[in-house]
DNA sequence: AATATATATCGCAAATATACGATTAATAAT
DNA sequence: ATTATTAATCGTATATTTGCGATATATATT
């Protein structure tokens, strides 16, 4: 692979991979789904919640707040993470808009 | 890494994060986005379409078609890909279920 | 039968993701 | 001040993804 063409796509469709990317992992779904229904929103709750080691949590939790699916606020020696709510909300919109796309009228008889 | 830790998430987090995966590049957004629109279900057009050789556009097609989102159909010397309607609808309504969850009230104070 | 067209698959190289232990850094408690 | 706790980062091994050209396969056309 001599270079990535992801940027040679439209604006629209990359910016739905990346959220789709965000979500690719189980790990980074439950990760939200905990947050969401705040059973806490303590870093080490979440390591004591999921199958993973510490560093690997941190790791994917690195990955949602890149996407910028989820925040993280230093509180003390331990940090909070939470749903980025306004970003949530715009990722939920592209989504939408991605799911409830009309058919268009068949060109072919296949389908 | 000695072995995926992927099966020991919940079956819906799985579930979503499989679909999310199929979407997490540009280039199978807009493959479905093509497919929705109608512009043709021939894979010798989406080849054109997008900035990629034929035989990635093939490997993105079969990532598609495992995860289920769209089918392909020989007819004559091309295959028609179309979407899965059925599993389309499916992955919506993951989809809709994880975007739509309601926020718990809080157990911490900084979110 | 020979040729052209369309698509899948193989083989490979490079990039990225996954996972962990060890280490670092920063705060809190003693 | 020392120690304990929490979380990020580093280094590393392995797995997976991305991408392409070459090749194989299968149908259509001549």
């Amino acid at each position: 692979m001599a270079y990535s063409k992801k940027s040679e796509f439209e604006s629209d469709e990359i910016k739905a991979s990346e959220i789709a990317k965000a979500l690719s992992h189980p790990a980074r779904v439950a990760i939200i789904k905990f947050l969401v229904k705040q059973k806490s929103c303590i870093c080490n709750d979440l390591v004591a919640h999921l199958p993973l080691s510490q560093s690997t949590v941190s790791q994917h939790l690195k990955e949602l707040k890149t996407a910028g699916l989820i925040t993280g606020e230093i509180d003390g020696p331990r940090v909070c993470y939470c749903i980025d709510k306004e970003n949530w909300k715009k990722a939920k919109e592209i989504f939408g808009e991605l799911f409830n796309m009309k058919f268009e009228a068949m060109k072919n008889k296949c389908c």
